[in-house]
DNA sequence: ATTAGCCTTCCACTGGATGGAAGCGTTAGC
DNA sequence: GCTAACGCTTCCATCCAGTGGAAGGCTAAT
């Protein structure tokens, strides 16, 4: 039939984010066809959807047919999680001078590492995390920080999911995830050693928040000289108290932007 | 009448903007009733379509009942100009390493000087910028080189208008303005003594993109120290130069999500 | 007990959203 | 130079998703 129908079920909302999704991926702009196809869309709304989000400043058109994401949607977003990145920042900017390493903060977003800042030098090193990008929280090091500081149901809970190798040497059996993180948790601090990559170690401390994990810090540093990491533990837990004092006076909830993660999110499993 | 009309002329698309926008300004957690004001919504339209967005993790709530954006529009945007951040941070923040001082990347944004990038040291300084967020090019700096190394037209195009003083010392004047860019422009660099707020100067240089302005880098130093803040100008200069080499591989448009500001993009006007 | 503020639910109505189809401009193939 | 392929844009009859006033519920303050 012409026009009405549509797809029941879907509001206008979900076509929209679906939109935004298809450049959640790719880096890359995008011509209509293949928004259109990403979001699951038919080509004529997907033309007037986008049309109308370029207006709003969403979207953006570059000269050749692409279509990205719009600044007036980065400045907006900016403000989410801003106390934390602000107050933050310049502690994981001393991490990465004290190291010369590249360094990272870390919060949990459901079952994953959500990169919230990253500081490196010029020098180009292979990149499997970016900011406001995810990884699996059980293969890098601020993960496992994540799951061996936090309150003992999101680790149970996380451990009865499927733990998904990225590298060989990718921790995917649960009682050896365990163990390892039972030892962190005893020891103060985890690594992975070419568990997101090969060629690329990890090492990373948790941050408190009133006694509660809040976020993890941690370094990334090349296979050819990680042999010796715990050497930056000193600093990393020096930074980790700093981040913990100056972060203190700010209620949990203002600084992540969300309360917990909403896979892992059970109500009334925290009594 | 119940239901049915609705406001004419207001497409879902702008609802939803309207909603994402009360955000744009406020730092903190809003409610539903002032999400709503702000928007210029029906109360239960407010409600539907924030529901909506929360489940889809554009926005989230807060334990006490507050609304705020969502960690998933963060990670999202994140990769808007990705390509200009992730490149030019290193230098930014080599730029602080050197100076010692505030240091921040803005690009032009319509009439406005849009602050990309920032690194600042812990010490708490009275914050005018922030990262995603705005200030008028003729009160900063970064915005002065901005106007001062752009093709004329957009220089000329931004002294019809109004020039909103910010402090007793922003200039106003178009013609005072003028002078002062077109010495900015001979001199090489562009300074601010309190033009944006009291008590702090700022100094910026343009960075160039294939012979063209790309964006500008700057300091901002405490009017307590900023006697001779062109003591500086030999680090920007050298800065400004890496950061054009290590940008010059990368089309404009990828780096900057946009091609140009929407007020001024005058099309045909280039020629 | 009353008021005020805020959130949630309900539902009859209708206009904005819809998407197939056709048109158009550009590029690629032969 | 013709045809085909591709991608973007416009059109419009159809109709259901979106709408918002009203009513109800909950909590906190008076």
């Amino acid at each position: 039939m012409a026009g009405g129908s549509s797809q029941p079920g879907r509001s206008v909302t979900s076509k929209i984010l679906a939109i935004l999704s298809a450049f959640e991926t790719s880096r890359r702009a995008l011509n209509l066809t293949e928004i259109s196809k990403a979001a699951d869309l038919p080509l004529s709304t997907t033309h007037r959807l986008v049309g109308e989000l370029v207006d709003e400043g969403i979207l953006s058109r570059t000269g050749n047919g692409g279509i990205q994401l719009g600044l007036r949607l980065w400045a907006i977003a900016q403000n989410t999680g801003r106390q934390l990145r602000d107050t933050a920042r310049p502690f994981v900017q001393d991490l990465f001078s004290l190291t010369g390493e590249t360094s990272q903060l870390a919060i949990r977003d459901g079952n994953m590492a959500l990169y919230i800042d990253r500081v490196y030098g010029t020098k180009r090193i292979a990149r499997a995390s970016r900011v406001g990008g995810r990884l699996p929280l059980h293969a890098t090091a601020v993960g496992k920080a994540i799951l061996a500081f936090s309150e003992d149901w999101v680790m149970d809970a996380y451990l009865e999911q499927h733990l998904e190798p990225l590298t060989p040497h990718t921790r995917s059996n649960p009682v050896q995830l365990r163990n390892e993180l039972s030892r962190a948790r005893h020891n103060g601090y985890a690594i992975t050693r070419e568990e997101v990559r090969l060629g690329t170690c990890s090492i990373a401390v948790p941050v408190y928040h009133t006694g509660r994990l809040g976020c993890s810090i941690g370094l990334v540093i090349p296979t050819s000289h990680a042999a010796n990491m715990e050497r930056h533990l000193p600093v990393l837990y020096g930074i980790s108290k700093r981040i913990e004092a100056a972060t203190a006076h700010i209620p949990l909830e203002t600084l992540l932007g969300i309360i917990s993660g909403p896979d892992m999110n059970v109500p009334g499993r925290e009594n």
